[in-house]
DNA sequence: CCTTGATCCTGTAGTTGCTACAGATCCTAT
DNA sequence: ATAGGATCTGTAGCAACTACAGGATCAAGG
């Protein structure tokens, strides 16, 4: 096999782009917000980047895929930068990332309960009733066991101005 | 206990937030883009509403907590202030819905499987090594046993820069 | 060598769904 | 009458990008 020639260099926006499946637009915003550092330039000002760099948008990108936020990424970024990390405080972050996680999934699914379950009613027929409408329309159609501590003396129609 | 006087009216736009839950402001930013009719007004310009409002921000209110989106409620007001639904369409996008939410589920419980199972290999120590900086740092330790198709050659260093 | 088209540069505006502010007017209670 | 809330308008800000306009530069073909 032959000799690795040395770190790659000189790579364009695009080259990084291509090499990390972000949006070329992207690594310019991120650059402005200090994600990314200023890369050297070409006499005529053309951005060239490295593996550094290619390495740093890689870790951004897959820190994003796992739903960190930019700020949390931010974060994770600079301890690193520093040299100041510890596995310990990374899995401290982890570990409420994913609890936010577990928290937006246990939101979802309480959502799709009350859509199959309303859906399940619903006739599919031509007729303007509709299970659905009927529980955006009225709170006590969600939760049934729970009664309305306040609210307006009810209207006739649902959906009014027009 | 006192008569019922008839239908309300001359709510002003606090009370028809604190009815429905909505905030103060974003009444008026419905108004603005036109998923709440523009109310009557009292001669000093003030706005003056009714159940009919009442009604329609808690629609609203409701298909936001389900995770409709501005778009998908708009469709639905529209449908239903044309008079022009049934409970097939509604049942249709209620389930084009639901499909989403569960699509959101599912990647969300793919990312909760990667950080739970990276997580668990932390030692919560002082040393720099950490599982999930791994994971970040390296598409290969993602997904083990999927070759990178294109990559570049890797440098030593992980978020370099500074 | 020169042209042509792709790529790069900058700054700025748009996206979604709100939320918050500034400065002016108005209402309500004492 | 006056003090303090509440309302009015327009506009700016948030996350996290994405996309455009208008110009400069590069790379390949003739």
């Amino acid at each position: 096999m032959p000799a690795d020639h040395g770190i790659a260099s000189d790579l364009k926006r695009s080259d990084l782009a291509r090499l990390t499946g972000c949006n070329l637009e992207t690594i310019r915003y991120y650059e402005g917000v200090g994600l990314m550092p200023d890369p050297p330039r070409s006499p005529a000002g053309h951005r060239r980047y490295g593996s550094a760099h290619v390495e740093r948008l890689g870790f951004i990108m897959r820190a994003r895929e796992l739903g960190f936020t930019m700020k949390e990424i931010r974060g994770l970024l600079s301890m690193v930068d520093r040299g100041s990390h510890t596995c310990a405080e990374v899995e401290k972050r982890g570990r409420h990332h994913l609890d936010v996680v577990r928290a937006k999934i246990r939101d979802l699914q309480d959502i799709e309960a009350i859509l199959a379950d309303t859906i399940a009613k619903c006739s599919g027929s031509d007729t303007p009733e509709c299970p659905l409408l009927t529980v955006l329309s009225d709170a006590a159609a969600r939760s049934s066991n729970e009664v309305q501590t306040e609210s307006y003396p009810s209207a006739a129609t649902v959906a009014p101005g027009r």
